[in-house]
DNA sequence: TGCCATTGAATTGTGGACAATGTGTTATAT
DNA sequence: ATATAACACATTGTCCACAATTCAATGGCA
């Protein structure tokens, strides 16, 4: 692995991962900015159009984000008018988090960004699906290390 | 491509780049520690410790980063003491980015780091290689769109 | 019951990203 | 030679990411 120590960047994994998440972020910017929300709040969008409602937390631990940074988005998703956040009465430190009407209504447009955003990829389905496991099996491996 | 539309984050390639970027970033976070920079300022460091010498816009063109970022960013590596900035005789617009004596000497500790950088993914060199050549493609398939 | 560790969120502070704009410099075209 | 465009970088404002801290609420447990 000491071939592997001086390469540049462009040479690097990592540097290929930092360099392709932003290229996908920036695809989902012009993808998304008709509907005013950012690729992370569209994450949370994607947890609850599934769940219906999810907590604080639970929304932390699909998306591997801590309330330092879910706590002001998701305050700008309630200004937008798409969620409300609620204290639970059973446990009043919890914080639900459910979708408006109009925050339920913005998952029919969806399925023509997930699609749009495969298309970019340039890759076949299934070498999408194969690419798509090993990163994610690379990304845990690495976090075990945390 | 309709079967995709509404996968789960965690099923979907963009998310595991985005998610895989940010435990690489922390695994560096925690290597990069007793040197005092972050990710991204050490892949400025590591520009210049191939070019001796670069440019504001030669940086932001190997990382694909504008002065927005840069700017603040080689300001903190300057504060540090690891950099010079100055302005070209030939082309006052031109901003020269150059290593002091302490940002060279760092480049010795960059093979240590880039070996445990390695080590942390768990896989063999020539699947890294593959992995990080299939990932640069799509990063560049999808700025291609921009 | 009263004490204490734990938990869930929010807050604060630092550093990235990036769009939009500003400022001065250089190149180009009449 | 002078306007005008193009260029390099800096600045501003918004949103993310994450460490560290705070604070209220909960759940044991003596």
């Amino acid at each position: 692995m000491a071939s592997n120590a001086m390469l540049p960047p462009e040479q690097q994994i990592c540097f290929a991962l930092y360099s392709a998440s932003r290229s996908m972020t920036g695809r989902y910017r012009r993808l998304l900015a008709p509907l005013g929300v950012t690729y992370p709040q569209y994450l949370a969008l994607l947890i609850l159009w599934e769940t219906g409602t999810s907590t604080v937390r639970q929304l932390g631990d699909r998306l591997e984000l801590d309330s330092g940074t879910l706590s002001p988005l998701l305050k700008r998703l309630q200004l937008l008018g798409l969620i409300t956040r609620t204290r639970s009465t059973l446990d009043e430190r919890v914080v639900e988090i459910s979708l408006t009407p109009a925050g339920s209504n913005m998952r029919s447009e969806a399925p023509r960004i997930a699609e749009r955003i495969c298309a970019s990829t340039g890759l076949p389905p299934d070498e999408l699906v194969e690419l798509q496991a090993q990163i994610a099996t690379l990304a845990t491996r690495v976090r075990a290390l945390a």
